[in-house]
DNA sequence: TGTACATCAGTGAACGCGCGTTCACTGATGTAC
DNA sequence: TGTACATCAGTGAACGCGCGTTCACTGATGTAC
């Protein structure tokens, strides 16, 4: 037995109520504990505060949604890819990574959402109630969406998606798109009515950004805009 | 005497103690009471309810900043239409408007900011506490968020900042906007240290979505490409 | 192998406290006649 | 103009409740010798 099972119970409780509820910190130590089926001070055995067991669970969230979200884009990368020719010069390898880059985001966002549907927690307690428990977790929170945006950062990297973007640009979107996705993660939980188009404006935000950083960065005009063209068509 | 007294005094106190903590939702009708220097049940005289003060307070608001923020864009776009020449074409009538947009925006985010500082409570409220105390609450901050980003498609328009794009791109940029800029409030406000670093992350968004649209939307080749080049030269 | 001891997860009772809410009350202001 | 009455903002005491936290306790598991 690795870790106590009070101590599970009472994480998974915890989780539970918070995703109900979308409010961390109105949990109560005896709330949490009669979820649990356990003795209201059973909990001071295994947390020094509700704080402390707010890190924890912070902690988990992303360690445990890291890895996931990295083989959705992983799969999403290697589907894109796989049937694309290779390129016989340099500005056609930009348009092909780029074609994949396309082909790649909207499989991930396809992909993303349905991992918010599996498992909504996560990005509901992460938004909402957490960082009102005190300024450390806040601290916390950022550094854990600053972690997401470098992993987003390095699979557009290692899966060469965007080769024709500076590192500055690709961290830059990396963060903003991260960020919004946040957003749009709870807009899509809480108002399924409207997920169709949830789905939609996350894929145009993130060509948006794309096509932006391109018509920045790119300088030769010619491939600019057959890059910009390839964003452009349909499918 | 248009509103009570108690009743303008529990309002205040209820800003400050939430902008003091960030979070609407953890305060209690006595905390306020006391804040306010009343009794604790005063609070019944003009509330039936926490929510419904809620309301109140987000309805203030909403209401006593969209003004305020129109005008920053108003003096934003007057200063940064001043010099403009009168274009002799269509096409250098984009350009024209284009570049009085990149100067307005940029007046705009050093406006808005400075405005976040001066009142920061509205920034901090808003986004985080509020939400949390019921699903109408989390409703009416939607609404909100949907009437600030229409001021802003308005004033985009009424400026003529962006007329090479369709309504459409522009009510979806301006929604990106308000949404990133709350995110972006929260952040100038939390770390007094990187507020420069903000203002650049805030001013490249924008650049950057703007860039985007236009590269996907602005269908003539050598339009598009000298839109673009505006924005990419410096200054 | 047996015994003595330490550690650990969990229990149940109890504390003092701030909470939301209700009640009966006061005093000031407005209003009908 | 004066009087009687209604309305309204605010008061102070009181209620029952769930809260965080502490205490002394139990029983199971592990460990030293």
């Amino acid at each position: 037995m690795d870790v106590a099972r009070g101590k599970a119970l009472l994480i998974e409780a915890a989780v539970k109520l918070a995703s109900k509820t979308g409010n961390f910190s109105a949990l109560s130590v005896r709330e949490i504990g009669k979820e649990a089926g356990l003795n209201p001070n059973t909990f001071y055995r295994h947390f020094a505060s509700l704080e402390a067991l707010g890190f924890l669970v912070l902690d988990l969230m992303v360690s445990g949604r890291r890895q996931p979200l990295r083989e959705i884009r992983r799969h999403a990368a290697e589907a894109a890819g796989a049937q694309l020719p290779h390129p016989n010069s340099p500005a056609e390898y930009w348009a092909c990574c780029l074609r994949k880059a396309k082909a790649a985001a909207r499989l991930t966002i396809e992909g993303y959402f349905d991992y918010v549907t599996a498992y909504p927690e996560t990005f509901l307690i992460g938004i909402s109630g957490i960082a009102a428990l005190s300024p450390g977790l806040r601290e916390k929170l950022d550094e854990a969406i600053g972690e997401l945006a470098s992993d987003l950062a390095d699979d557009i990297r290692i899966y060469q998606l965007l080769p024709m973007l500076s590192d500055e640009a690709v961290r830059s979107i990396a963060l903003l798109i991260v960020k919004q996705t946040f957003l749009f993660s709870t807009d899509y939980i809480n108002t399924p009515g409207k997920r169709e188009e949830t789905r939609r404006m996350a894929l145009g935000f993130v060509m948006n950004l794309i096509a932006g950083s391109i018509a920045l960065e790119v300088t030769d005009k010619d491939t600019m805009i057959s890059l910009v063209e390839i964003l452009r068509s349909a499918g």
